[in-house]
DNA sequence: GGTAATCCTTGACCCAGATCAACCGGAAAG
DNA sequence: CTTTCCGGTTGATCTGGGTCAAGGATTACC
């Protein structure tokens, strides 16, 4: 039972990051190896589209590995992304039937899939998965609107230093303050994906990592492999006030 | 009971609008009834603080009448607006005890306040709270992409103009689609206000009233009353495409 | 090998919106 | 009645980031 009740919402917990130890440390049900019952995986390749906006969405899933993205399109074309999936993270609006926005694998992708149908019926009789899946969503909100105020009030190189810590950040596992030192890490998006997420151009996003690399802020091996000599120096960066976290 | 269950989450179902219809509705616990005990009323005169990002905040709160702001600041203090909350709306996150953002009133506000611990409790043993919470929360989410997409890639006028099709839809309590026609409303917010919201500056914000008024698009009684000729004229202005609605 | 495609960088130029500044009109205060 | 204040408007100017364009580096494919 403890194996199963480890999968609650996805996947192995050995590879599981602290959200889903955090429901299932305080997991008691064991109605929820029924999970077990309604779950697939699916592979995606990097590049290909999980659902387009619109389209009928049967399903909500956890992403198990792979990076995928949300992304809004206007009718010319004007892209914004609107959610950066990583590991462990949810998609899918349980009580909605289509897509509200184009799912993207941007690096090779396998999610956990749960039937929308059992899903929520499981949802009903089941209040943690209600209460968890609340306190995720609250935990998005706040990613969201810390997101608002970088799209409307951050400069071009403020914007490319927030995403390196975020992205820093959640790929050490680590909260701000014990991110003390340097740092090193992969960038999961091409520079055009990175103006989506910032409300830029692929040219600035180039541009300021080229002038964080002259300034020593950053340094580059190829085009994505990032060296971070001085994190508290890319904090200063990012214009946010010293103290707060994104990763509550 | 039955009034009492119409008090879910706030106040008198008389000017509840559809939201808390849609709790009342589906509601047949009594055990909501307690909700009643634990809840108190607080006023606030036009341009108070609710709270301040970071202050203590042992309450979660429901808005029965007025418009509250929740704004981000930098410590520069650029400013940036990431939540409008009109009557009915929930402010506060259970399970957190300070506030993230600033809280203010911009017009005489009354909100109806349940204290943090029993309101968890209640939670707890009342999956109906958490499901509606998380319902609410998940509309809040695609509120707030919505707004990334806004603050990310529409023009000045774009925004202004997406701004004033919100107002008036939530000030009509209409979806899209039935809203044909002219439309007057009165705008809750003052210039900077509006600016703060949409990542613009108060003189921006002034020029594209000015601009979309000198187009016909809209017209103007004094600074805040605002007529809507042709409301599908004013959604064209948007850049959204024809046929989505933020209030699902 | 060559060719094409993808991703990225850099330069030159331009423009939407920011900044700085003056001024308007109504309401409140004296 | 005058003064002050606040919210709003409008003009002049500046600039950050967009646009357009050329070219480099890497990988994939023939």
């Amino acid at each position: 039972m403890t194996t199963q009740d480890l999968q609650l919402l996805a996947h192995d917990c050995g590879t599981c990051p602290i959200r889903h130890r955090a429901v299932c440390a305080r997991c008691e049900s064991t109605e929820l190896a029924r999970l077990e019952q309604i779950k697939y995986y699916r592979s995606f390749q990097a590049g290909q589209t999980v659902v387009w906006s619109g389209d009928r969405m049967d399903f909500v899933a956890s992403v198990v590995s792979g990076i995928a993205t949300l992304t809004q399109t206007m009718e010319d074309g004007r892209r914004q992304m609107v959610g950066l999936l990583l590991p462990s993270d949810f998609v899918g609006r349980p009580g909605r039937s289509s897509a509200a926005y184009d799912v993207t694998a941007t690096t090779d992708l396998v999610m956990c899939c749960f039937r929308k149908k059992p899903f929520e019926e499981m949802m009903a009789s089941t209040p943690h998965i209600a209460q968890r899946l609340l306190e995720m969503t609250l935990d998005e909100l706040d990613a969201a609107r810390e997101w608002m105020l970088l799209l409307g009030r951050k400069t071009a190189r403020e914007k490319i230093a927030s995403l390196l810590s975020i992205i820093a950040r959640r790929d050490a596992g680590l909260k701000l303050r014990q991110a003390k030192g340097s740092l090193v890490f992969d960038l999961p998006l091409t520079r055009e994906e990175m103006a989506d997420y910032l409300g830029l151009t692929l040219e600035t996003v180039s541009r300021q990592m080229s002038a964080l690399k002259r300034d020593g802020v950053i340094a580059l091996e190829g085009k994505r492999h990032v060296i971070v000599p001085d994190f508290d120096r890319l904090l200063e960066e990012t214009g946010d006030d010293s103290d707060g976290g994104y990763l509550n």
